[in-house]
RNA sequence: CGGGGUGUAGCAUAGUGGUAGUGUACUCGGUUUGGGACCGAGUGGUCCGGGUUCGAUUCCCGGCUCCCCGACCA
């Protein structure tokens, strides 16, 4: 992609109404825009982030047997009230609208009620399950207070998985594969150190559910965290019996910031009895399906990532989740040969399969420069004059600011390591 | 939803009851080219509605917006 021709341009200053690291660096990079409070765009940049994520999502799930699929935002209230949570005394984030043609609808804040009525169909035996099914799809929440960039919004992407299984043993055994699954996928975008597998409340048909909470200043929520067991706890079940239960003491949990990135659940048979999802057993009982519900916020995870991972200069991504693998900055463009010479690169590089963000602008270095460390990509190649004369590309790491002077073959053979 | 703050050009900001200023961005001309360079010229603005006033961007009332704190977040 040639720089002079993205659609978005970076700011000199950050906007003066957000506060939020995540949403000052992103929108002054040219990532996202604000629509309104809690409604954002995600433009070109932006959206190759978050597609990044969501791919190593969609990986993960797959791993698991999680069989993608999508369902609409557009939800019909006879459900809901099956399971009493349509009224807005009950659920206080719903949107909602009505049909010209009559009738009522909500806008999905979650899917339980609506995979589980869609299963019905397809599950009859025992034979059938257990299974897992998961989307990546909007959903609408209206809360009264967004706040804190994308973090927390009304409308935002999510990840949700609801797993079917006939016996406690079979929801068990995926729930823990679920949770490690979960720990690759923040490993992989680059916050697994910080991230923590939480225990909060269980509801009615388990002791504990888990929320993945990424220990950050700019938290919303607070975990009590012991590092060295590397357990964390949420405030709901700090009582005696519940810490006993996991082992450690109150003494020696620390109190901390931290956002919610994830968290999964069991759901037991609540929505499969009221809905009356069912199944056959080997002796040809009807017995309602044990369920589990899983998910993850794409772009809250993102905004994770700025928080957590940059620095004075502006961002710095995870090559896992960057845009582009390389920004290959032009110098000197006023000299046609040096400007071939870059040209030429930046053909090389893209036929060999590198991502690359190419700076082919006719401005002054100080400022591509800027612009470079503020967009955040993980490698940056310098073509210029000097580079030219020494037969040489200065390829300068983001993170650590090391830089290294390579000839062309040397820089290929870099980018050439596949994972 | 309670409390506090805010609203002036694409962005960031100053100011005044009487022609609205600066930086940046943008356009044009010239110089410049390894860390947001410089000179000159130019385009572009007072959240909405009402009131007071000869005159309101400024004062008053109402609304809306965005931000923050709290509450809320199955």
């Amino acid at each position: 992609m040639r720089q002079s021709r993205l659609l978005t341009k970076t700011k000199k200053e950050a906007p003066s109404d957000e506060v939020a690291k995540n949403a000052q660096l992103l929108i002054q990079a040219g990532y996202i825009y604000k629509n309104m409070a809690g409604a954002y765009s995600f433009l070109p940049l932006g959206l190759r982030v978050i597609e990044k994520i969501n791919n190593i999502i969609r990986e993960e799930m797959n791993s698991i047997g999680g069989q993608e699929m999508y369902m609409p935002s557009l939800q019909e209230d006879r459900l809901w009230k099956l399971t009493d949570r349509w009224s807005d005394e009950n659920v206080d984030v719903w949107f909602k609208s009505e049909l010209q043609a009559g009738g009522q609808v909500g806008f999905g804040w979650t899917h339980e009620e609506v995979v589980t009525d869609i299963m019905r169909q397809y599950v009859s035996s025992y034979k059938d399950l257990p299974f897992s099914a998961y989307q990546i799809q909007t959903k609408f929440r209206n809360e009264v207070r967004a706040k804190s960039g994308i973090m927390r919004t009304r409308e935002f992407w999510m990840k949700d998985l609801y797993s079917f299984c006939a016996t406690q043993e079979q929801h068990d055994e995926f729930y823990e594969a679920a949770a490690k699954a979960y720990e690759r996928i923040f490993d992989r975008i680059g916050i697994g150190e910080k991230t923590y597998k939480t225990f909060a409340s269980g509801g009615a048909f388990s002791k504990f559910s888990h929320e993945y909470q990424t220990l950050a200043e700019a938290g919303e929520d607070i975990v009590y965290v012991n590092e060295k067991k590397g357990i964390a706890i949420n405030e709901e079940v700090l009582g005696e019996a519940d810490l006993s239960e996991l082992g450690v003491t109150r003494e020696e949990l620390v109190e901390a910031k931290s956002i919610e990135v994830g968290n999964i659940f069991s759901l037991g048979t609540k929505f499969s009895e009221a809905i009356g999802l069912t199944f056959k057993d080997e002796k040809g009982e009807n017995r309602p399906v044990i369920m589990g519900s899983y998910g993850i916020g794409p772009a809250r995870s993102m905004g994770t990532v700025v928080d957590l991972l940059s620095d004075e200069k502006g961002i710095v991504w995870p090559e896992s989740i960057a845009p582009f693998r390389v920004h290959l900055v032009a110098l000197n463009t006023d000299d046609q040969e040096v400007k071939d010479w870059a040209d030429g690169i930046y053909t090389v590089l893209q036929k060999e399969g590198v991502e690359v963000l190419y700076d082919d602008r006719d401005a002054r270095p100080g400022e591509k420069f800027a612009d470079s460390d503020l967009l955040g990509i993980p490698y940056r190649v310098v073509a210029s004059r000097k580079g030219k004369e020494q037969g040489t590309f200065e390829v300068v790491t983001r993170k650590t600011g090391e830089v290294r002077n390579l000839s062309e073959e040397e820089l290929l053979a870099d980018f050439d390591d596949e994972e």
